[in-house]
DNA sequence: TCAAAGGCGCCAA
DNA sequence: CTTGGCGCCTTTG
């Protein structure tokens, strides 16, 4: 495995607490597979991050463009897409998930068939 | 230290 | 279904 990525690339300084968060909260969406999809507050959760949900979206929305991460399978734990329509992530996010079999209707995605469970299978 | 703001979450009306 | 309101955690000024 390579390494995941170098935040502080050209200093040798220690990582920071948010250099430890941010590589903990994309550790977890990495694990995040193709036809699923998590919410925010889960993200957090699971990344050990406790109730960061905002933080989660707000960290996302900073992702650069190059990011392999698939931030398009995180959406709102009540199963609606948080990124409006129309809009070049919300547009981006839907295409994403319609290619990976991922129904959408009125703007909202069946959790209880594409919600990710991270303990079920790998752990 | 305080205040404001985020691709959120949950509950009540 | 939609609003309001509050809580949550972190960053920024």
């Amino acid at each position: 495995m390579a390494k995941t990525r170098l935040t502080n690339s050209d200093t040798h300084q220690p990582p920071s607490e948010q250099d430890r968060r941010r590589e903990a909260l994309f550790g977890v969406l990495a694990m995040v597979p193709a036809g699923k999809v998590t919410s925010y507050g889960q993200l957090a959760e699971f990344a050990g991050l406790g109730r960061a949900a905002r933080w989660v979206g707000r960290t996302l929305s900073q992702l650069p463009q190059g990011s392999t991460l698939p931030w398009h399978r995180v959406i709102a734990a009540s199963g609606r897409l948080s990124l409006p329509a129309g809009s070049p992530s919300g547009d981006e996010q839907r295409m994403r998930l319609r290619e990976e079999g991922i129904q959408i209707q009125h703007d909202r995605v069946d959790i209880r068939q594409h919600g990710w469970r991270p303990t079920e299978h790998s752990g």
